[in-house]
DNA sequence: GCAAGGTC
């Protein structure tokens, strides 16, 4: 055997094998790991990275480390995927050249390179860049073979040395100032940290909220029996305004049209799924980010749907009436459909990168539960983005009134094309055809009262926008980052809401560490990636001005630590606290078993052995109230989006 | 037991 090229993932492998072979490429396993072989080449596929950065192991225990001296550790490096490394050990053994055909980006360089050490001595290397596996794309890359980019690779590096460093030392520093150790502690990072603060700034607009008063006045009109609504054009903040206005339309029994139209708008189909667009429809469906990914990893892995993790939304040329015969298994009626109104061009997103193709489904079966569901979404997204246009009829009017102008609008969809395959929300409106000039019928006039709103809480999907417009995270670890908020008891419940502790770390971070609680930190090790990369800079002045900020940082931290304990402290028990024990008068707190069950129990434990059970999953709060019969503290539940309150004693005939 | 980034 001749040559060994090695890709980012097997399915990489697979189908570069299968182009560069033109289809006859052999499947073998060495250790467990599947390979592809044919005339003089080995291909195999890497799991990403197969090396992890961590502290050596001297430096594990949290308590027996300042944690700022973590900053001066050197990190080692050691492989974490040991099969993988012996499979490359050994196919290299057998190869006289090895090309690195990982992804074409930052990290791919780097875990090309941290291959290239289980090589043999003096074996050459070379790396084959292409940014989409098509044959065109391959065939060419391996033509024009390129050297491994050691300066990127190094870019990637000294964000894996940043991000540990600074993460773990600033974890350990607030959890240890805080005493929240073992599972409760409290993790900081540069894309949770600044997520988390996001959330925290949300709450506290909400908190800060001053409703404001402001009336609307709505006319209900009539004509040729279609009765139908008009409302004053503007928002009206004074209420002296909102009555005069009001007393001159109350009485009044017909309005004039003076301006009307009607006009036709084509509805272009959503763009293709991208990680974040899919993730976003996902929480509509009432789908975790976590679980959503999941799952699509499920589908993938099953050969159901293409690469979950992508930023493209516009399609590859792709085998599209293909994949509708496949998914006709599952939806003959759609396909029909998309079939009978197929557009000549499927429809194109925002954001075009080569590296994987939009989410679309590549093959079809009969799936149930949640499988169902996202795979359901996926198709019918897939669907959507093949069909004709919808039309709406978009109508507006104008209507003089005593004098006073009120405007009406009218949507109905007039031809449903997309819309057939996959059902959006759209309210549709109805209004009359009118005509400038004539009269109509003013059944009633209403003025109504209503107040501004705070600005709402993040849901999962908007969290995850709003994440990938500030840059933090990738579309391969933005769902990871929120669910690692949820398990470390930072944010709670579907419209995220942050807890005690949250706005206690952030404030703690703000006046230490501001810079971790900020996109910058990333937008600034962005540009000194590039210059790493670009040979501008060298790896370890990047890492050592990092270090020489977190150094600042801690300086500061350290005379704050006490403060920045407590707070972190009393935010936590308050979040823990049930209310006052009705058998004798101490505090009921949250605690977890040695097993990891939680349930309310008597801080005069031992003397005082009250407890009460808690439900295992969901969130559980104290409001402050007590059962009116037996004087227990009632306990909010919220749980897969629902509320509510019950009794902590079960055996009180209250629940 | 810490991060974030790949991937399963």
């Amino acid at each position: 055997m001749k040559r060994l090229i090695i890709c980012e993932k097997n399915i990489a492998a697979r189908r570069i094998a299968y182009i560069l072979s033109n289809g006859k490429a052999k499947q073998g396993r060495i250790y467990g790991i599947p390979y592809y072989y044919f005339d003089d080449t080995i291909i195999v596929g890497l799991k990403g990275h197969i090396k992890k950065l961590d502290f050596p192991k001297e430096y594990a225990k949290w308590s027996q480390i300042e944690p700022k001296k973590l900053i001066d550790v050197e990190p080692v490096k050691k492989i974490g995927e040991w099969r993988i490394a012996n499979a490359i050990r050994k196919l290299a053994s057998q190869a006289k050249s090895v090309i690195i055909a990982t992804d074409y980006d930052r990290e791919g360089e780097l875990i090309g390179v941290e291959i290239m050490d289980l090589l043999p001595k003096n074996i050459e290397v070379k790396r084959a860049r292409f940014s989409a596996i098509t044959p065109g794309e391959i065939k060419k890359a391996f033509e024009q073979l390129e050297e491994v980019d050691f300066n990127l690779a190094k870019s990637a590096e000294a964000r894996q040395y940043i991000d540990l460093i600074w993460g773990a030392s600033l974890t350990r520093f607030i959890s240890l100032a805080s005493e929240q150790l073992g599972k409760d502690f409290l993790s900081v990072g540069r894309v949770q940290s600044p997520t988390l603060a996001l959330i925290v700034e949300r709450e506290k607009e909400i908190q800060d909220f001053v409703p404001k008063p402001f009336w609307k006045i709505k006319l209900r009109i009539e004509k040729n029996g279609i009765e139908f609504e008009a409302e004053y054009p503007e928002v009206i903040w004074d209420e002296e305004k909102a009555k005069e206005i009001y007393e001159k339309v109350r009485r009044a029994k017909e309005g004039i049209v003076t301006h009307y139209e009607c006009k036709l708008k084509q509805d272009v189909p959503p763009p293709p799924f991208d990680t974040t667009t899919f993730l976003k429809e996902a929480s509509h469906l009432r789908i975790s980010a976590p679980q959503a990914m999941k799952v699509a990893e499920e589908l993938y892995m099953n050969g159901l749907i293409s690469y979950p993790r992508t930023d493209n939304t516009v399609y590859p040329p792709l085998p599209f009436k293909n994949i509708l015969q496949k998914l006709a298994k599952v939806y003959p009626k759609e396909v029909r459909e998309v079939l009978s109104m197929m557009r000549s061009k499927p429809v194109a997103g925002k954001k075009f990168s080569k590296d994987h193709p939009p989410i679309h489904p590549v093959d079809a079966a009969k799936l149930d539960g949640i499988h169902a569901k996202i795979y359901d979404l996926i198709a019918r997204r897939f669907m959507a983005t093949l069909s004709k246009n919808d039309v709406l009829e978009v109508k507006k009017a104008k209507i003089n009134v005593e004098g006073i102008e009120f405007v009406a609008d009218g949507l109905i969809i007039k031809e449903k094309n997309w819309r057939k395959v996959y059902p959006t929300k759209i309210k549709e409106k109805v209004l009359p055809d009118l005509k400038k000039g004539e009269k109509v019928k003013i059944i009633g006039a209403r003025k109504i009262k209503d107040k501004t709103k705070p600005p709402k809480r993040y849901t999962q999907g908007s969290l995850i926008v709003e994440m990938e417009k500030l840059g933090l995270g990738t579309k391969a670890t933005r769902h990871e980052i929120i669910g690692k908020l949820y398990e470390r008891n930072y944010i709670k419940g579907r419209s995220i809401t942050p807890t005690p502790a949250a706005f206690a770390v952030v404030d703690a971070l703000k006046e230490g560490a501001e810079i971790i609680t900020k996109p910058d930190m990333t937008a600034h090790l962005e540009q000194e990636m590039d210059k790493i990369a670009e040979g501008k800079k060298s790896f370890e002045e990047v890492v050592e001005e990092s270090k020489e900020i977190l150094r600042k940082a801690f300086e500061l931290l350290e005379k704050k630590e006490d403060e920045i304990g407590e707070a972190i402290k009393e935010a936590v028990e308050k979040q823990n606290y049930f209310g006052k024990c009705n058998k004798c008068g101490g505090d009921l707190i949250l605690i977890k078993s040695g097993k990891g069950k939680r349930f309310i129990g008597c801080s005069n434990f031992p003397k005082c052995s009250n407890s009460y059970p808690l439900p295992q999953k969901g969130s559980v709060y104290f409001e402050g109230e007590y059962c009116s019969k037996c004087g227990a503290p009632m306990i909010t539940v919220i749980y897969k989006g629902k509320k509510w309150k019950k009794c902590a004693d079960t055996n009180c005939g209250k629940n």
